[in-house]
DNA sequence: CGTTTGACTAGTT
DNA sequence: AAACTAGCCAAAC
């Protein structure tokens, strides 16, 4: 009971969390967003680091398509965070995304803003 | 239990 | 234009 109460609130991720996975599943193959724009989306505009602390976390939620998360100048921040340093890049350009320098291309057109589609 | 840190961002100097 | 500041808040130390 009470000892369960405990252990789920150490297993169950926070609500935040789960609303920024709910929202990063929704980003479409091929479509970028940001930290800040998912920040937005669930609230609270300022806290955009948390979402690349929910993104740190996602490796216990399968199904998440980080790399697809990016800053908002388009650049792969995150790409030290995968199991390879490439992989984000791959990962992208196998949705054909082109990735040059770190950097999306035409980042501004592949934009997916969640507070928009997913309203 | 206070401090530091971080896959950020917007604003100011 | 580059550097600095402040806000945000959950983990790690």
């Amino acid at each position: 009971m009470e000892n369960q109460s405990k252990n789920l609130k150490k297993t169950r991720p926070d609500n935040i969390f789960e609303r920024v996975y709910e929202i990063v599943r929704c980003i479409p193959p091929g479509r970028v967003t940001t930290y800040g724009a998912i920040a937005r989306c669930i609230g609270s505009a300022r806290s955009s680091r948390m979402i690349g602390w929910a993104m740190n976390s996602c490796h216990s939620q399968p199904e998440i398509p980080a790399h697809r998360v990016v800053n908002r100048n388009g650049i792969l921040t995150g790409k030290h965070h995968f199991r390879h340093e490439n992989l984000m890049q791959e990962l992208l350009q196998s949705e054909g995304i082109i990735v040059e320098d770190d950097r999306v291309v035409d980042f501004i057109h592949l934009f997916w803003d969640p507070y928009k589609e997913l309203i």
